[in-house]
DNA sequence: GATAGAGTAAACACGG
DNA sequence: GCCGTGTTTACTCTAT
């Protein structure tokens, strides 16, 4: 019991509180050290991105309330707050925003990633708004400290006049001061966030590439243009879209403080205004004036102005729009540059956006954690999910719902395609399952997830959607001499899935269950102790009955084989028939995972055989895989002097009589390495 | 509706 | 006696 308890107090320190152990997150705890490191108490997730909206949020903070004292001094002492000149040189304000711009990038980057666009218009709505919010802020940021140095100025030549009152000037040049470094540390924590985001691949510069010069992003980034960007990009997805059921279009200027649409009639379609988040896009828009029909038909006319990044100029109509376009905005230098400023713009979103859905995930996966409201018809999230949930989740009567279906929803990738219907619902995984992995092995396992889907059960309370045999059966192969202990079987559970960290009695009860259930389970006495193989024949002894029983998997293990290559196909049917699913043929690399992969393969052999052979013959003597694992008998554990088998695994198991390496493993698992 | 597979709970036995 | 391990049974649920 100790050290029952003491393991699992390991697993969820090591997997829950740091969130994550392997690989694919280090880049992630990278930023998490960045974002500690500047002595924010950070909890969790918090990173870069939300450090440096604190840090804006604070600035704001500050600069109004130095504004306020300002203001309240100058009343005092009877100065008059100078009107804001339009005209201060920009050279007056040193904190460049290009401090805060992105690298910029190609046009032939630019066009990858919005290749790779897969954002939906929501999403994008989302990005958008909170870049506007961002813009914003700065913009405020930056008029409230050339108010500030006008005041300062005029403080200045007023004091060298009068010759009077230099405590009070003292003290607003060091709130100047204060709020100038308050700027310049939201622009080093925002460059962090660029670089977090570029290590974690979220920004991908080509390392060939020369350093590319930093441009100034300047005030040209206006709500006019994320609007006009926005135009464009849902345009695409429009296309795409056909339900129409949850769009949403974006008016900026909702939120935009500087829109400079001349008409109060504009279309303003704001989202929140919907009363169920449906909207009816066209409706209004066919009461608004004629040039929003223009407008549509370009994406740089709308409201009777021209869209064009900083442009703005009045157009009465379309023609006049174009004959506009093609005198002010032709292929110069200047066009250029303001098309690599959008491009910029683009980019800033995209990576927003990526940052936001690394973030949504970390949400849903703590909110999945947290939550045990019931759960509703639950989103196909990949591949795998997306067919073998279609049927299972049409058919779910209201009765069903809290048997949560842990078919493959489970695992979400965080690159989701198209419009993401990634659904808290489709989360609330925990809790008694019912519905088998098992029989709907027909699909392959997206090799893109599976990597992913590992971190994802370690650290996402989420009931793997296999079978106590099968992670039994896992458990038992991932180890190095394809035998465990009760108790390292166990440890396997609690430090492969966090499901199992919880309701040990239940689960563990369950597992004693299955090995003593199922013949594939086989215990070996051993001097010290007892161990549990897997007995492959017996294993695939079970599949067959599954296989000849649904046609449709025979047609569709076939029929993957046009797609893909057989042994892909059948390495990735073995593998989902198998419940394997944090492997893919793309992870055959490691070679801890290698014995695994040949003897799914072996395995699949068998499986196959059993295919081809319409179930007439499923005598183990004729399955591969009796050559590597032969039969024992489970009623009669091998006496270790008897074991001669050909390359037993009892006879691995008898011939290390000494379980001190399985300790070991237990204490510190070398499959950690492939964590 | 019958059936099989799987999950859960529980009781019991055995040995350290 | 307690605890871990192992076995067995009964029941329920789901999918076929």
């Amino acid at each position: 019991m100790m050290q029952e308890s003491g393991t699992e107090t390991k697993s969820n320190g090591s997997a829950i509180q740091n969130g994550s152990s392997g690989g694919n997150h280090l880049l992630e705890c990278g930023s998490l050290r960045e974002g500690r490191s500047n002595g924010e108490a950070a909890a969790g997730d918090v990173g870069a991105a939300d450090l440096a909206h604190v840090q804006q949020q604070q600035a704001l903070q500050v600069a109004r309330q130095l504004l306020l004292q300002q203001q309240q001094q100058q009343q005092v002492s009877g100065l008059k707050s100078p009107k804001r000149n339009d005209k201060q040189p920009a050279l007056q304000v040193p904190v460049s925003v290009a401090m805060m711009t992105p690298q910029v990038i190609t046009p032939q980057q630019m066009q990858q990633i919005l290749q790779q666009q897969v954002l939906s218009p929501q999403q994008l709505q989302v990005l958008l708004q909170q870049q506007q919010a961002l813009m914003l802020q700065q913009q405020q940021l930056q008029e409230f400290y050339k108010k500030q140095q006008e005041q300062l100025q005029l403080q200045l030549l007023q004091q060298q006049h009068a010759g009077k009152q230099p405590k009070e000037q003292q003290q607003v040049a060091t709130q100047q001061l204060a709020f100038q470094q308050q700027l310049l540390q939201m622009q080093q924590l925002q460059q962090q966030h660029l670089l977090s985001l570029q290590r974690q691949g979220l920004l991908t510069i080509q390392p060939g590439q020369p350093a590319l010069p930093l441009q100034p992003l300047a005030q040209g980034m206006i709500p006019t243009e994320l609007q006009q960007l926005w135009k464009e990009v849902t345009s695409a997805h429009t296309a795409e879209e056909t339900t129409g059921n949850n769009h949403s279009s974006l008016d900026l200027t909702t939120t935009c403080v500087s829109s400079s649409a001349p008409s109060k009639t504009s279309l303003i379609m704001n989202p929140h205004a919907s009363t169920n988040g449906q909207l009816s896009v066209h409706t209004p828009k066919r009461e608004s004036l004629s040039h929003e029909e223009h407008s549509h038909s370009h994406p740089l006319y709308g409201h009777g102005v021209c869209k064009w990044p900083g442009c703005e100029a009045v157009c009465e109509d379309f023609q006049s729009f174009l004959k506009h376009l093609n005198s002010e905005h032709a292929l110069d230098d200047r066009s250029t540059a303001q098309c690599r400023v959008q491009m910029q713009v683009v980019q800033q979103l995209e990576l927003q956006l990526a940052k936001d859905k690394e973030r949504l995930q970390a949400m849903m996966t703590h909110l999945h954690v947290k939550s045990t409201e019931p759960k509703a018809a639950p989103q196909p999230l990949n591949l795998v999910s997306s067919v073998t949930l279609s049927k299972s989740a049409s058919e779910a009567s209201p009765q069903s719902l809290p048997h949560t279906p842990t078919t493959p929803t489970a695992p979400i990738t965080p690159v989701t395609q198209g419009p993401s219907v990634i659904t808290t619902t489709s989360m609330h995984t925990v809790g008694p399952i019912r519905r088998r992995y098992s029989d709907k092995y027909n699909v392959p396992i997206s090799s893109a997830d599976i990597a992913q889907n590992q971190e994802f059960y370690k650290n996402a309370e989420v009931r793997p959607p296999f079978t106590y045999a099968s992670l039994i059966r896992q458990a038992i192969l991932e180890s190095p001499e394809k035998q465990l202990t009760l108790n390292e079987i166990y440890n396997w559970f609690t430090r492969m899935f966090a499901y199992f960290r919880r309701n040990a009695a239940t689960w563990k009860n369950a597992v004693r269950h299955n090995l003593s259930l199922h013949k594939c389970f086989v215990r070996v006495e051993n001097v010290k102790g007892a161990v549990w193989t897997v007995d492959e024949v017996e294993f695939q002894k079970r599949r067959p009955q599954k296989i000849s029983g649904n046609p449709s998997l025979i047609k569709n293990m076939q029929s993957s084989h046009a797609y893909c290559t057989p042994l892909n196909a059948a390495l990735q049917a073995s593998m989902a028939e198998n419940s394997i699913p944090l492997y893919t043929t793309a992870s055959m690399g490691n070679p801890t995972l290698g014995n695994l992969a040949s003897a799914i393969r072996e395995e699949l052999n068998g499986a196959m055989e059993h295919t081809n052979s319409n179930e007439s013959d499923s005598s183990p003597g004729r399955s591969p895989m009796q050559a590597v694992h032969p039969v024992h008998v489970k009623e009669e554990p091998l006496d270790p002097e008897e074991a001669e088998g050909p390359l037993s695994l009892v006879t691995t198991a008898n011939h290390s009589p000494d379980f001190d390496h399985d300790r070991d493993y237990e204490d510190e698992p070398v499959n950690e390495d492939m964590e």
